[in-house]
DNA sequence: TGTTGATGGTTCATTATTTGAACCGTTGGT
DNA sequence: ACCAACGGTTCAAATAATGAACCATCAACA
């Protein structure tokens, strides 16, 4: 790997739950020598994508993401354009709806709306990042990708959330066929124990997903009827979307979509 | 320079103007040799930094980029936290207000809001970069910088933009005197000719600017009182941004925004 | 149909940069 | 006064970056 893919990886060190980093924990969580990462963050530094703050000198994501995301936006209206079809999702259903994009070996949630109706809803949180196996968003893309990418996303261990998240690769695969067959991926406590999720695949160009968009509820509040209505609006929602950013969706996904029930 | 700083550098490539940009221009933009230009490229296209698209195969900004501002912006609000006394400010004044950044040597615009009131209006956009010597945010930035780093940033030719763009260093440097003994920097026509516009400096922690807000007017629209008005929004609006950023006001700033006519 | 000139991408010997163990100066706790 | 951890620096050795020349492909054009 080169240093420019050793600078970046540093990056994504930064959560939120671990917002700001130290020269040595960063050096400690990279692997990387100590003077090796000081010279890689005072270099990215010096290009606003980190900055260093406070008396103990710690590293932090820096403006210069903003200006990069604020171009990006401008240039193409990805989070921006789903926004409002996200906001009329969350009220249509009165629940948690939610957009994610892969991004190479991760799903990240870029955007999400919450629904006024209900005092209870499953929260979320921005570029949280979403397990493959264990959210409906993941399946929804899994079952969407060519098999030779499935197998290099499903490679590392499946992590145990939950009572009943699927770890067993083959069975899983099974679950990916059914997705792939009705277009549409439900998990119910897969992830956290008391939410329940509908999710649908995003396209653009092509039969391969870039993403999904999914709908979150408490699985007390989740009936039949309600899970029948939030099917229809995802797909609805689902086909704005992909209009608006000038996709197309695949004529075998209409297809699926429009027989959903 | 180090390779992690070329590698960024051509990010910085990507305007508005020319959101994607393809191999060979790519190469000829930056000085770089094509090969290298290539490498760095795809190294920053494996951690979504920027993708590819298209049949022309260009490269564009990635989705990463928008995960990395998700993540700045929890864990340090700038924008979100600005942006209701942002409209607030411009409803009050009737006027486009904006937020700029400094970003090393640059200043750049991360937010604005428009006023619902007047059919014409300044039009701005997201991203911009401002020139230090022609903008009022980006005098307002200068004249409370150290003279160190305002010399560093007056080092390159002042371009004249309009008609009444002052391009001496020397004169500019007595209106940043008189722009550090009100608080506040008005400009008329020197970034764009038909409109004026007055800013105030941001801090955050110490009497060094971190960066300016604005408001900008039509000229034929500006009068003596709507000026009055701004001055004094901006102050508040100003004071506001800074508190809800977790910052302070040097005093001696306080007590010229108080004096302020 | 062959020519020209542009594109994106690749190769590999040469070269310059990155690397990391050991170092320094500070700070905060005991 | 001591120790341990911090951020940051040094410099010989090791490694990765570099770029001229190279393909393959495409579009325009005669």
């Amino acid at each position: 790997m080169g240093t420019v893919g050793k600078a970046l990886d540093l990056l994504d060190l930064f959560t939120r739950q671990r917002a700001q980093v130290g020269l040595s924990e960063m050096a400690r969580l990279s692997g990387l020598n100590k003077a090796t990462c000081h010279r890689l963050l005072t270099e990215m530094e010096s290009r606003g994508l980190v900055e260093q703050i406070g008396p103990a000198r710690e590293y932090r994501l820096g403006p210069a993401v903003l200006r990069l995301a604020a171009l990006r936006e401008t240039a193409v209206p990805t989070r921006d354009a789903a926004m409002p079809v996200l906001q009329a999702l969350a009220r249509a259903t009165g629940e948690t709806a939610h957009l994610s994009l892969r991004e190479g070996d991760k799903l990240v949630t870029i955007a999400f709306a919450y629904a006024p109706t209900h005092a209870t809803k499953v929260m979320m949180e921005d570029a949280d990042i979403l397990p493959w196996h264990a959210t409906s968003s993941g399946q929804a893309v899994l079952a969407f990708l060519p098999d030779t990418e499935v197998t290099a996303l499903l490679a590392r261990p499946l992590r145990r959330l939950t009572e009943v998240t699927e770890t067993d690769p083959t069975r899983l695969r099974l679950r990916l066929k059914d997705v792939r067959a009705r277009g549409c991926a439900e998990t119910a406590g897969t992830f956290e124990s008391d939410a329940q999720s509908v999710a649908v695949p995003l396209f653009l160009n092509g039969d391969s997903a870039v993403g999904a968009l999914g709908v979150a509820v408490p699985v007390n509040r989740m009936t039949p009827d309600r899970q029948t209505l939030i099917r229809r609006e995802l797909t609805v929602a689902a086909t704005e979307i992909i209009d608006l950013w000038g996709g197309q969706v695949p004529p075998a996904v209409t297809a699926l979509w429009q027989r959903l029930t």
